[in-house]
DNA sequence: GTCTATACAACGATAGAC
DNA sequence: GTCTATCGTTGTATAGAC
């Protein structure tokens, strides 16, 4: 289009070493992973919205499958918020809990949450990462410190409460959920999911 | 049933009234999509296992979005589904109901659970689609029937409990729920889902 | 001078549209 | 059946850091 030369936007060669492009790329990836999902998500987007070549996905990550666990590292701390959620009445521990999600989700409109799901429906790779991360960092400790018996299924009961909230509020967006105040939510699932922590099952 | 030309599967030309094309592609439609999700199904390999050509989609359904929702129509049907879960007493409702969705997952391994996940978190279409689905369908006439107030809330309520089981048990496929018999499931879920139904919220 | 991070071009495959 | 667009990937020349 632009025959005028004069502005090429990106020299070749080495560029300067303050400028990351590794980082640029996950970045880039996290963000269309996040608004695609794995597989509308091109390498050649991500490339462009890091402001770099293509082919820098496979120098630096050998490949879309590379680029893609590496930007699915969990950018929240897992260990603070189960930090958070183990201080305090330990039957309170699930509407701590539930805050917790509410709040980490809402931050982004559950956009997270939605390539989280469209990732694991799609990705055998990412279903298993999800299902490590689920109950080896988050439900497993929770589960651990304040449940008496029976710890795998009560952390896998949680997953299946928390983890349906999370579809019918954000992906779904059924009503009134989708749009209901926190302290609805919590007053309405909080006791359900404290009897998977530490009731009689 | 003999065809003149008996080893050929498709002869050419336009076959007798009877062999419904549209039909066969829907049928084909909806396992491919099950099997691969909206993006992964091809219009091609849609057309080869219904043993048309491809241009038939165009033909009939206008294109891939067509077909979609055309296909999409759920199979199974959700009056028969109520009618088996309001048949009783409505205190054990919630187990007839786990029963009842544990029974249609499990015919094909939550296969089409999986698809429907992906089908939900990567089309606002679908979404609207499953949105409808589950409060007109399903829990909408299932709380009218059981439930003392508060319909659209528990509705909803009941919808995170069961798709979280379904995510949790057959896309995730978090252990012992993913292994677990229907009788520990229902003992485990089914008083929380109970209390969605009919408790105090 | 050497190394390497980079940009660019092109390839083979495969999709949907027509 | 053909066309066109676009995908992930690969090969290669180059510019700058060391």
């Amino acid at each position: 289009m632009a025959d005028k030369r004069g502005s090429r936007p990106h020299p070749r060669g080495r560029r300067p070493a303050g400028e990351n492009t590794r980082a640029a790329l996950l970045d880039a990836a996290r963000a269309e992973f996040t608004e695609r999902g794995f597989d509308g998500a091109t390498v050649r987007a991500i490339a462009q919205r890091a402001g770099v070549d293509a082919a820098m996905v496979n120098h630096w990550f050998g490949g879309k499958d590379g680029l893609f666990v590496a930007a699915m590292e969990i950018p929240v701390n897992p260990e603070e918020i189960v930090h958070r959620i183990l201080d305090g009445d330990p039957q309170q521990a699930a509407e701590r809990l539930l805050r917790t999600f509410l709040s980490v989700w809402d931050t982004n409109g559950g956009g997270a949450l939605t390539a989280l799901a469209r990732s694991v429906a799609s990705h055998e790779q990412a279903a298993q990462m999800m299902r490590e991360f689920l109950s080896g960092m988050v439900f497993g400790p929770v589960v651990s410190a304040v449940a008496p018996d029976q710890l795998e299924l009560r952390a896998a009961l949680c997953g299946t409460q928390v983890l349906g909230l999370g579809m019918i509020r954000y992906v779904i967006r059924l009503e009134p959920l989708a749009s209901a105040e926190h302290n609805t939510v919590v007053a309405a699932i909080a006791p359900n999911l404290q009897r998977y922590l530490t009731g009689v099952l």
